[in-house]
RNA sequence: GCCAACGUAGCUCAGAUGGUAGAGCGGCGCACUCGUAAUGCGCAGGUCACCGGUUCGAUCCCGGUCGUUGGCUCCA
């Protein structure tokens, strides 16, 4: 049980008027505020509250409860305006900042139904002058505190680990196995011996919450910057950054593929506007408890957020779409740049930052049979994704989902996961509390063992119903589609970026040589002359290649060929020629070639028949950089 | 937001009980014109993250701020 000083206290009072005066922020948490004075004339409750550390634990209950006492007293003495006051005094042991604020915020919310509620502004020294009517109801000490069993409710809520109670894993065969999170590693599944089952194992660790402590800086953080693709950025703030011509480079044709993989797969490409309207009814629901993650910005007019997801604004867009069940599913694609205002510590390389690009799919389906198809269509297309660029077969499937879907589909389910020739894990819940039946998310495991989530397909219930989304259907009416499918190819193209560089470091690991794919790399041939009097040569021959849809550069810089070579080396540049007398003479090139770590006698066009076979289907952009390796400057390093 | 470590030249890093600093690479210049991972010589680069305190004097000690990384929390 509590003792009396872990109660959180409050100080209410009836006045006449209150008048107050923010002097200077008291902490960096500190609300940002437009005015300075605030006065009320007239009869209001004046509500001081210090939030307890214990309060921690559950502040939606203690938020509750007093606003039900406040409301209470309201009614008696027959008032109608409630201002609530942080009073962090009353405490000797303060909650957290954050804490205090939603509770503070919560209160407000709950009174403002029936009450007219203004809120001092948290985390400002203030002055203040009140005057107390003085009579007997005038006055009032309040102690509020959740019971045990309230405040374990909340935490249930709260933790979402702990609102699964099935745990499943599915073998390359499509065998499933039942697991518990005590006794997990005892699965026979582990003892299977496809080096995947290492990684499977590893995931559900990470996921069943015995993560790994990595203790070293991720390798992505130092490729970034040391192959010149994308470095911090100081003019703006942390989880914001700076891209170099070859990181924009890579990004831009990863948006090419995820564009080709939408186009291919018969969505519409669309645009929404970044900054959305805060008080938008049917938005704000999407966005629940989370509106200290956003980016607030005003532009003079109220507040708005910057989008934080694809869906608030999606939805909306796919409402106002008209198109019958001839047309249906709706499918819509978008390139959507999000921002979420991570907490402080949270941020950390590639890996979590505060805007990122989602390639975001939707589709919405008049029927259950329309989005299986549409959903394994996906899955096929993300799986081939993962292997041909992201992470190879270094990747496992995670599930959410309802207890109910998963025993009603259980058969498809299963063929999807052998189709996907990766095991799965499925976490089940007896409820479902999301907009999701069931949902998949595509868990690249990295070189320090962590896993990075890339694609996901989700299968959405909820929304058709609650945005109003659907078509036409024979009867002339509109029906709301009983499954809209969400699909990202690339969750976010950074944290593409930085599994496709971790699982570089893995290679480096194995001995294999660090390198992208040949159609990300910036330059997929370097020409090295051996001499000066070979640069017009050199220069004919990548002129050549570049004609021929290939990205060859010329290093025409005044070094020896073994620092010309080592230079690109450096660079994990696919093919190095050395060209001089002997090329000019034979028309023969002498390839250097990067992952057999040997030199192959190859003709022009057979070079560029290899180049376009390893490369073809794929996206292609030209040499982000000068032809002229001399006429580059250095971004970094 | 909390805890810890770190911040010296463009990069990687040395360094001094407190007396304002050095290497390699890179850059620039000159010479070299070279056949598969570093040609030689020379030159120029620093408010030692920022702000404040202690001190005759601080890059070094103390406090704060910012930034980076790891851990916790969190990740709709």
């Amino acid at each position: 049980m509590f003792c009396e000083e872990h109660l959180m206290k409050t100080l209410g009072i009836h006045t006449n008027y209150i008048r107050i005066t923010s002097t200077e922020p008291a902490m960096k948490a500190a609300e940002e505020i437009t005015e300075h004075s605030y006065a009320y004339d007239g009869d209001c409750i004046v509500v001081f509250i210090g939030v307890e550390k214990s309060d921690e634990e559950a502040p939606n209950v203690v938020a509750k409860k007093l606003a039900a006492d406040t409301l209470k007293r309201a009614e008696t003495l027959k008032v109608k305006k409630v201002i609530v006051y942080p009073y962090v005094h009353l405490t000797q042991d303060p909650s957290n900042p954050r804490t205090a604020l939603q509770v503070l915020k919560k209160t407000a919310e709950l009174l403002s139904g029936q009450l007219d509620v203004d809120r001092a502004p948290f985390g400002w020294y203030k002055g203040f002058e009140i005057s107390a009517k003085g009579h007997p109801l005038s006055e009032w000490s309040g102690v509020f505190t959740a019971d045990e069993e309230e405040e374990k409710k909340e935490k249930e809520e709260k933790a979402p680990r702990e609102k699964f109670t099935k745990f499943v894993l599915v073998d390359l065969d499509g065998n499933i196995f039942e697991i518990t999170p005590d006794e997990f590693t005892k699965c026979g599944i582990f003892n299977k011996k496809e080096p995947v089952y290492k990684l499977l194992k590893r995931f559900v660790g990470n996921e069943l919450g015995h993560g790994v402590d990595t203790e070293k800086t991720p390798k992505h953080i130092e490729f970034m910057r040391q192959q010149e693709l994308v470095d911090y950025c100081e003019v703006s703030e942390k989880g914001h950054f700076k891209w170099y011509p070859k990181g924009l480079f890579i990004q831009k044709l990863i948006l090419d593929y995820a564009a080709r993989i939408a186009h291919e797969w018969g969505a519409m490409e669309m645009k929404n506007p970044i900054i959305i309207k805060s008080d938008n009814n049917i938005v704000g629901e999407l966005m629940g408890e989370f509106h200290e993650r956003d980016y607030k910005v005003d532009g003079g007019r109220g507040t708005c957020y910057l989008r934080y997801a694809s869906d608030p604004l999606g939805f909306p867009f796919m409402q106002n779409v008209r198109f019958s069940y001839k047309q249906s599913p709706l499918k819509v694609y978008e390139e959507a740049s999000c921002f979420r205002n991570e907490q402080e510590g949270e941020v950390s390389g590639l890996k979590r930052v505060r805007n990122f690009m989602m390639t975001d799919m939707h589709a919405a389906c008049a029927n259950v049979d329309e989005a299986k198809v549409e959903f394994e269509t996906l899955c096929k297309r993300f799986r081939d994704l993962m292997n041909d660029i992201v992470a190879r077969d270094r990747w496992v499937l995670g599930w959410e989902g309802t207890i109910e879907f998963f025993e009603q589909n259980t058969e498809w389910l299963i063929g999807i996961c052998k189709e996907m020739r990766v095991p799965s894990f499925f976490k089940l819940m007896p409820e479902m509390t999301h907009y999701y039946a069931i949902k998949n998310e595509f868990q690249s495991i990295t070189e320090d063992e962590s896993n990075i989530q890339v694609s996901t397909v989700q299968w959405d219930v909820k929304d058709g119903e609650r945005f109003n989304i659907g078509h036409v259907d024979e009867d002339g009416k509109k029906h709301p589609s009983a499954v809209i499918l969400h699909a990202s190819s690339f969750g976010s193209i950074e944290r593409t970026l930085c599994t496709i560089l971790e699982n570089i470091a893995i290679d480096i690991n194995q001995g294999r040589p660090a390198m992208f794919p040949v159609w990300l790399a910036p330059t997929q041939v370097r020409i090295a002359p051996v001499k000066d009097s070979f640069i017009e040569f050199g220069e004919e021959l990548c002129a050549k290649f570049n004609n021929a849809g290939i990205r060859a550069d010329i290093d025409d810089r005044p070094d020896t060929v073994g620092k010309k070579i080592r230079n690109a080396e450096k660079e994990w540049i696919p093919y190095i020629l050395v060209v001089g007398q002997q090329e000019m003479d034979t028309g023969e090139l002498m390839v250097r070639i990067r992952t057999a770590r040997e030199q192959v006698k190859m003709t022009f066009d057979e070079l560029t028949a290899k180049i376009k076979g390893e490369t073809a289907s794929m996206p292609f952009r030209p040499l982000p950089l000068p032809r002229r390796v001399s006429r580059r400057p250095i971004f970094f390093g």
